[in-house]
DNA sequence: CGGTCTCTTGACGGAGTTCAAAGCTAGTGG
DNA sequence: CCACTAGCTTTGAACTCCGTCAAGAGACCG
């Protein structure tokens, strides 16, 4: 049931079999159709989502009432609002699925349960958050070193996969750019 | 000797004498004057960097040879190029004290020894890359959806501290813009 | 097939950069 | 404690990348 999860924990520590029964004791897994949502604006992010099948993306919306999207999550990744997570404070984000998606959620108080019974899962969730740390700061990296036409093309490098599973526009939200303007890249870079 | 990351990780676990004695053994404390280097580009970031006094900054340089800073750590933060550090992969940051600076480390094997002999450690970590995580995941939101005049500001707000210690074309630097901008920025506010 | 998303095109404008030069400030050595 | 110098900040003019607006062309789904 939580095969993904499962597997990718093992990259990281040993799971014997009992600390698997221990993990479906707190996980819940949900499935939800495309556009559907986690989390929206206003509500406190009571969970922590592993994506197994599928893709989310997370986006607030501006001013102008125009969409921002700052993450995706794809197979194996997790996602939340963690400042929200933390401090039990309202989110400024949305999380809603992209396309038809598998997910693992845990809440606040069965994490720190999972976590008193499965302490071994700290260093599991150490390494993962530090991995997270050094994609942010690469992303900053990218973000101040490059031009946005830079920044477009790298990307397009990167994740092909994601240029063809993500509409354009989406892609465009991501990197802080105008799809009028991906769209003269596109045309631009053949 | 480990006063203030001693205070620090009792903040988030409980630390006892023996503990206490080990983290002695594999931290190292240093001093440095003003413009003293801890990282170059090229080398390989082989530790974590503690402040335990004074103010460190990370930076690389662009095609036009000028200094982009991503990253200021002050007293109680830590820092590392934690892609370089997890990889053994030649770093492209420098790190560098802007003031007079005291500073804990601990390299690739200490930190992996100190984890097999204190696992409570590895909760400690967590919450302070999850922490970290949140940081990111607040700035990336603030420079999607802030224009650079309002960032600058929201920053002078946010780090009024800061924005005394640290020279302005620091600051500008760290958000992104030219000094010149930020001086234009200052007339017009005040 | 009709309607709603999504992508493209082109004209225009402005926030923020670049360049060059002058004015300040603070640290250093004498 | 002063004077010198290197480094920091300010000014202003010219420029440019990229966003905005408006409108049309495809594409996808019920």
């Amino acid at each position: 049931m939580l095969q993904n999860l499962i597997k990718h924990i093992r990259k990281f520590i040993e799971l014997d079999d009992h600390s698997i029964e221990v993990l479906n004791k707190y996980f819940k897994k949900n499935s939800y159709k495309k556009k559907e949502f986690l989390l929206k604006e206003g509500q406190v992010c009571r969970s922590l989502y592993f994506v197994e099948q599928g893709c989310l993306r997370m986006y607030f919306t501006n001013d102008k009432m125009n969409e921002q999207i700052t993450q995706f999550a794809k197979e194996n990744w997790w996602i939340s609002d963690f400042f929200s997570f933390a401090d039990n404070k309202p989110s400024g984000y949305y999380i809603q699925t992209v396309e038809k998606s598998d997910v693992l959620s845990i809440d606040t108080l069965s994490f720190e349960a999972m976590l008193k019974e499965l302490p071994q899962m700290e260093r599991y969730l150490r390494i993962i958050m530090q991995n997270a740390v050094a994609a942010s700061q690469r992303r900053i990296k990218y973000m101040y070193e490059l031009s946005k036409e830079e920044f477009y093309l790298h990307f397009c490098n990167s994740f092909p996969e994601f240029v063809q599973r993500v509409p354009q526009y989406m892609i465009a939200s991501y990197l802080g750019l105008t799809p009028e303007y991906v769209s003269e890249l596109r045309k631009k870079n053949l």
